[in-house]
Formats: C-alpha cells, structure tokens, sequence
DNA sequence: TATTGACTTGACAGTTATTGTCAAATGTAT
DNA sequence: ATACATTTGACAATAACTGTCAAGTCAATA
C-alpha cells in the first residue's frame, strides 16, 4: 500500500535526528501511533499535519499533498479503471475551480 | 457535493423510462435507497454496480468509474490542495503500474 | 380538492470500521 | 546481558455507516 505521507515523516524525522519519542511527545501521541503513521499502518489525523511540519520543519503544504495523495490511492488501489477514475475527477476539481471564480 | 455516479444511473433511468420501484426491486433494494443512492445521499456497494450495469444497459466500467470518481472528489473536496494531490496520486498510480509489467 | 402513485426525507437500531492505548515482541547498539 | 528505540497485536471505546420504516412532499388525474 501507498504511504508517501508516512515514509516522508519517518525521512524528514531521521534528517533531524529526532527520535519517535521526541517527536510523539510534541504532538502528544503515543510512540506505537507514530510508529503505525510512519508505516502507514494508521493515518494521522489532519489536525496533527500542521503539527508535524512544524516540529520537522517543513512546509505544511507538502506534507498535506502526500496526505491527500494516499487517500486517493487507496479509493483506486487495484483498480483497473484508477487512471480513467483519476482523470475524470481530475476534469471535475478543474470545473468546479473554475465555476467558484 | 459530487454526484456523478448517482447522476447518470438517474438519467439512464429515466431514459429507459423506469420507475425507482422496478429498478430497485431487480437490485433488491428499497426505493428509499435507491432514491439517496440517486441524490448521493449514499453510495452504492461496489458489487451493486454490476447490477445497475445490467438493468440500465449500459457498461459496467462506465458506471464504475464515475463511482470511483466520486469518492476521489470526496476526498479532495474543498481543499485547496486537491489538484496538486490528484497529481501525485496519478503519478503514483502510472509508476505501479508499469512495475507491475 | 380528494386520491393515487412516485419519490424524498428523517430517524432509528444494528452493524461495521476506526480510534487510542497497553503490553509484549523485536530490533539495535554498547 | 542491558538499555533504549521501534514495532506489533489485541482490546475496549468510540465513531461512521447500513438498511429499513414511517411519514413527508410532489404531480397528475378524477
């Protein structure tokens, strides 16, 4: 399964030389949660995303983008219409930003 | 919000000149159901799909793609960041796909 | 304007999925 | 072996979703 959220964490937390425990305790969760988070085995709330790019200091853009990016791949994942699913919803968010103006 | 999928069964249905009542009865499902399954009030089981496909004669990748759309749109809906995400998830998609070959 | 039939809506209990937490297991370096 | 970091599995608590029912609106017709 997809976990580009998750493995960017774990990067952007090893880069730091921060440990788990340093970093859960910031955002005051337990060490097993953050582990599953960085394993994509749970997804972090969205709350918590502002959160962690703070401590790892990043920006909270990228971090919400991969975020976002594992939901949709998880809606497709194994499926042989995922690309054509993608392209029409893609056609759709495109209307509606151009609708809203 | 994004109603693709409930859209276009209505439309087929209403082309085909059926009532809630008999497509909901050859899909085993209430007519209250399948009024919010046209609304978008709720979704079809995927395993429904074929059945629709079927009853409204129409292809099944059709339906299943707009369906899939659906829940991609849900998830990036009203984020600022939904088409950024959608282009990762697509890039994402693309690369597995080719290293399944 | 009463009746009929098509459709919609709201509320509910039953079921399923997700959540955080704990304890135990595993990994890793000294 | 010890100490510390990380991972994993299981669990109860909570939240989300499901189908169904009854009551509601709506439109056409008698």
């Amino acid at each position: 399964m997809s976990n580009q959220f998750g493995d960017r964490i774990k990067l952007l937390r090893e880069e730091s030389q921060l440990l788990q425990r340093q970093v859960a305790s910031q955002l005051d969760m337990d060490t097993s949660m953050l582990s599953k988070i960085e394993s994509g085995d749970r997804k972090a709330k969205k709350n918590q995303i502002t959160q962690f790019a703070k401590v790892l200091k990043v920006n909270a853009d990228e971090l919400l983008t991969l975020w976002l990016a594992d939901q949709l791949i998880e809606v497709v994942e194994g499926e042989y219409l995922a690309l054509k699913a993608i392209l029409v919803a893609e056609e759709e968010v495109k209307y509606n930003a151009k609708k809203k103006k």
